[in-house]
DNA sequence: GGCCATCACTTACTTTTAGGAAGTTGCTTG
DNA sequence: CAAGCAACTTCCTAAAAGTAAGTGATGGCC
């Protein structure tokens, strides 16, 4: 199998439930492209609500992964940036982009015969409510 | 700042929202080591319940990401393990967990004294409500 | 054969988190 | 002074996760 995983601690636990929160993903790779407001980072995602992303952004802060700097240059601004911890996770981030790129189908096939994979159909690009499934 | 990140797309929108199921993370990293049962992955895990680990492996199984092996052998035991699409996730597991291990202090050491080795069983621990502001 | 135990899940019910939208504050523009 | 941003909050509802108890198919033991 693979050799050399970090072992399955307390501090891996911490870094996937960080991870394991919605949207904080997509936040932190806008960040990666740089400074972003908070309307900014609203429209990047488009579909997170303000309450969340407020408080992803908290949240965030509090692990000292961004840091928020508020400009008070009359039109009172605020901008978030990555701190060097945050930097740090681009690596997580590019891997999981090219995993997606690699396997994540925008288009549910149809009928894949004998296709491999199934694959996540882009339902996140919506406001989807993860599933509504009834049962 | 970073040059080659994958751009922001429907593909990242989807893988981000798999990995922001709690769980989903820890789950897959034990599943990195070799295929796991249901009861070994309840309690590698830990503080998951029973109730969510059964949905995350579904809905892991749905995406092509794990596969269900039942091994009717009398004592009828079911296997989880990667499929290619999973195996392919090692990177983005093994990227978080250098950055955990990099930037992840362990702090809130709660530590209930220092049971002797009452070890497994314990359920009492509550799990985790990830936060508890009163605030 | 009756009884308890294990494994792998479900079901029923409660708490926490997320979503939607309107409200607030501070300042600017018409 | 009404209107409009930007950046948040607050309120209220809808999903997701937590907790515990239950189910069904063995298998052991006495």
């Amino acid at each position: 199998m693979h050799d050399d995983l970090s072992p399955l601690c307390g501090r891996f636990l911490a870094a996937a439930d960080l991870l394991g929160r919605r949207w904080t993903g997509v936040i932190l790779r806008i960040l990666m492209d740089g400074p972003r407001r908070f309307g900014e980072l609203a429209q990047g995602i488009g579909t997170i609500s303000e309450r969340v992303l407020s408080e992803r952004l908290k949240d965030l802060e509090a692990e000292g992964i961004i840091e928020r700097h508020v400009d008070p240059g009359p039109p009172i601004r605020s901008e978030y940036r990555l701190t060097q911890k945050g930097q740090d996770f681009w690596k997580v981030i590019d891997e999981l982009g090219k995993w997606a790129e690699r396997w994540v189908e925008l288009k549910p096939a149809p009928a894949p015969a004998q296709a491999p994979a199934r694959s996540v159909a882009v339902k996140a690009a919506r406001a989807t409510p993860r599933k509504r499934k009834t049962a």
